[in-house]
DNA sequence: CGTTCGTTTGAAAAATTTCAATGCTAGTGG
DNA sequence: CCACTAGCATTGAAATTTTTCAAACGAACG
């Protein structure tokens, strides 16, 4: 279970684990040897759905992809983007029942990795399993900083939260820099996230960009003015636990 | 360690776990002989404040906490109720800085459990970890559930979500039935936790009343309406994720 | 070159907040 | 036992934010 790509794909695990926590050699040797099936996936791809009762889990090796939830009157919630080194359905290891769904943006790469791999290596490795547990709480931390926004924010501010979270998570695995990162998600995707109308978020892009605090075209944000823009979004990374702070 | 007190202390934690995991009778018995020293804690008292290092967790015996956030400008976002059973701050065993304080909504009896025990639990029972996790995972499905309500939910529906919400938690673990159930939340509490000012909280209240869905005096809801209160908050139990299923 | 999907614009409507005052109730001290 | 206070609940009116609707525009793709 050891071809190039997999190796890749645990390579990319470890790093985003020590982004977070601290592994030995012998608990990276594990999870180095796990086993794995690595697919392409198209965008727009449902990885797993609202209801379902996966027996693997995905990481995502390259591309982006994003929890949601559907309701009534074509009305939908996204819960969180997803960046390559995320799991993001790590919780279907213990939580058996989908309660939403989990799809590409783009095209991704992902490993599957059986379930029943994930709970030997976290049987037999508790610091392993502390890591992942750590991975599951700080993707519960940024919920929680979601919710603040969405109860407690203007439009303004949830944006410019949210454009100050992207680019601290892409940099923290080295796909962002020098305040620029790709952002492959629309303004309506934009609105189901924050709580917003695709219209009214427009709105608020235009006068972030009135105000020189970013430039975002192409699926690429460049963020001019770093100092304002977390003011703006009363941003405060703590929440994201990042072992290096690279704030 | 296995004063009176204590013993009623991890009887009620396994009774939480078992709502929604699975125990063996060794697990159980390592459970009941955790130490913890019991606390007397004042309503409004604060248990772990954002930026605390806390050491121990704290087990709710009796009473209602909350957890929350400060913001400025007098705002404030409430994340969650807890009830007894519950373990608010098991994030604390592998995020070390508190990102929102957890405080007491009444008075409140309180187990804590130092880390370093809760640690040696896990690593020696990986069932029991496993358990601890599915509950903060449970309690990530919440915060998921909230942000639906919050960003695509009427202020009316995200009020009879959260009332369908705190009946069936109270209900799993004994402390409701006949859809009446203690409720010692302010409207003002309300509206920080759904993201609505307090005032709204209020007509949007008189109107489920006017409805005949709810009676809510003196800290007492009684559900009049149990499938049109559900219908109004869209309410799916599923993503509580209870053993034995109660709706 | 015509679709399709996403962005942009304007105007009107709706939900919710804010402000400011008043009422209510339980607990406190006299 | 009663007045007093503090905290919560309620009300009305005006202001604001955000949504909705409807249309036009633009870029990418086959």
């Amino acid at each position: 279970m050891t071809s190039a790509s997999d190796i890749h794909a645990m390579t990319m695990l470890i790093r985003k684990l020590e982004s977070i926590a601290t592994l030995s050699d012998e608990e990276r040797q594990a999870i180095l040897s796990l086993p794995a099936k690595t697919r392409v996936l198209q965008p727009g791809q449902d990885i797993a759905r609202d209801g379902d009762t996966p027996s693997q889990c995905c990481l995502l090796l390259d591309g982006w992809a994003y929890r949601y939830k559907i309701l009534g009157e074509g009305r939908k919630q996204i819960f969180s983007f997803h960046i390559p080194g995320d799991i993001p359905d790590l919780q279907s290891l213990h939580i058996h029942t989908m309660d939403h769904s989990l799809g590409t943006l783009t095209q991704a790469m992902v490993a599957l990795i059986p379930h029943e791999a994930m709970r030997e290596l976290t049987t037999r490795y508790p610091g392993i399993a502390a890591a992942f547990w750590r991975d599951t709480l700080v993707d519960a931390a940024i919920f929680r900083e979601w919710m603040v926004g969405m109860g407690r924010k203007s439009a303004f501010g949830r944006i410019a939260h949210l454009f100050c979270e992207m680019y601290l998570k892409l940099e923290a695995v080295g796909l962002a820099g020098e305040h620029r990162c790709r952002l492959p998600i629309t303004q309506i995707d934009l609105g189901d996230a924050l709580g917003l109308s695709n219209v009214h978020v427009n709105r608020v892009l235009q006068e972030m960009r009135g105000k020189g605090l970013i430039t975002l075209r192409s699926n690429t944000l460049v963020i001019e003015a770093w100092d304002d823009l977390i003011r703006a979004g009363e941003f405060d990374p703590t929440y994201l636990h990042l072992q290096k702070r690279a704030a």
